[in-house]
DNA sequence: CGTTATTTGTGCGTATGTATT
DNA sequence: AAATACATACGCACAAATAAC
């Protein structure tokens, strides 16, 4: 348990948002409770206000708390919970930053009609790999990853998708290496669903329970799909994000 | 129209930061081509070189550049590094192409402590809405809308939005009329939550069915929010899509 | 109603350290 | 070794928003 005490290795402004995070997720500012003002951490800290801001721009940035001129700064809705942002293909790639994954099921050839239709594959064979991902020891998804076959040979020999291994990587990265064109887009489909048995029973939940069921269908330059991944997050720790922009116009000059 | 000349320019460091942002996406800098120097940049705006690290501070926060000390600051674009890119804020605001609107709840002033610190209210007071959305006369989502008092009084007449009304508008571009500054973000959360009471009884399933939830926040350009919408979706008859692409340099003519 | 204190926002200057070339 | 470029850190001044009086 490491839960309090942790390496002061670091800048001293990642020190100071790394212990108003661990304040935050434990609930110590909930309820629109102001955080400290810049001068009290300053104190606290013996930092200048400087170094203080720009720990509270890394927070501001991650979207976790929002600051009002002249009022303090806030803890956003939801910020105590387990929030990323999942805005591109690449911060699903780096999803380990700060979880781990725990094989469940390691990567065996299976037949599955559905998923391997999906892969457009014209046998019903994929490969699969089931896996959990946690955060602070705790288990907050499930994942099946699907690949099709000629692909997913190459990975059978890899100790990171063996059963029972451990690990902060992700699939899609490994996945990477192995193909001659790289991945151009990930299609997300999100919906609700009750938590199956097994679900449950990996995930520490009550069998019925509301889940939050993402599929991501990868596929590379060609158009081709190269790994279909469903995922069942547990709501509870984990809120899917997106940000929206509108598109500025640029004119030619 | 000001659609040429941009920007009556907010801070320095976001003048900065939006010419270089403009540049990326205009792919000034594609292909592992470095970026200005800060000194360079400090030059050339005639800023201090801490203005230029601010204006680079947020591009690496969105995730459009990576810097490397003794390097330089580079795309995040090539070699294998991907943009974001969503849906717009357009498609949530054409949502309505083929689903009518059923006002539930009219649009009232009321007390609500949660929406009203969400939409950075000082007051509890906000004005809101309640109304389902049908597809061929199922209705598949129950949606409440907040708006800050100021805002939503300019609504309050408004025949689109009264108890019993029928249509086929979104009340965002409704608003959209009203605003000061046009809709700049829409930041969603999307999580699984059992449906209650009323909830069940307005889309017709089971009290604890499993729901999707939406909260949508949408802020203008100053960034101030501008509405919050909670909805509550029918995971049978709707899922919420996303794709992931890299980035295009430029589209076929 | 203005005044004042508080708190965050912006901008700049300096110094020093670290990584890369 | 030296020059370049980014990283960290501190200091100061003033502006703007907010809240209390």
């Amino acid at each position: 348990m490491n839960g309090a005490q942790r390496e002061p290795a670091g800048p001293a402004y990642q020190v100071v948002s790394s212990e108003l995070r661990a304040d935050i997720v434990a609930g110590k500012y909930s309820g629109g409770v102001r955080l400290p003002t810049e001068a009290d951490l300053s104190d606290r800290y013996s930092v200048s206000r400087q170094t203080v801001r720009r720990a509270f721009l890394d927070l501001v940035a991650e979207g976790i708390v929002y600051r009002v001129a002249g009022r303090g700064t806030f803890v956003n809705e939801s910020g105590g919970r387990y929030l990323r942002q999942l805005g591109s293909i690449e911060d699903l790639m780096n999803l380990s930053s700060d979880t781990t994954v725990d094989v469940v099921s390691g990567l065996a050839r299976r037949t599955d009609i559905d998923s391997a239709s999906r892969l457009r594959q014209t046998t019903d064979a994929v490969h699969t790999v089931v896996f959990r991902r946690l955060h602070e020891g705790i288990p907050f998804v499930l994942t099946t990853v699907h690949l099709p076959e000629d692909i997913g040979r190459h990975l059978l020999g890899a100790p990171e998708l063996a059963t029972g291994a451990v690990g902060t990587h992700t699939v899609i990265a490994l996945l990477e290496r192995h193909l001659s064109s790289p991945i151009e887009e990930a299609a997300q489909s999100i919906t609700a669903q009750p938590a199956t048995d097994e679900v449950a029973a990996l995930l520490g939940c009550a069998a019925g329970h509301p889940m939050l069921r993402v599929d991501r269908l990868y596929s590379d330059g060609e158009g081709r799909p190269v790994e279909l991944a469903v995922s069942y997050f547990l709501p509870e720790h984990y809120t899917y994000r997106v940000t929206l922009r509108r598109q500025r116009s640029r004119l030619p000059p």
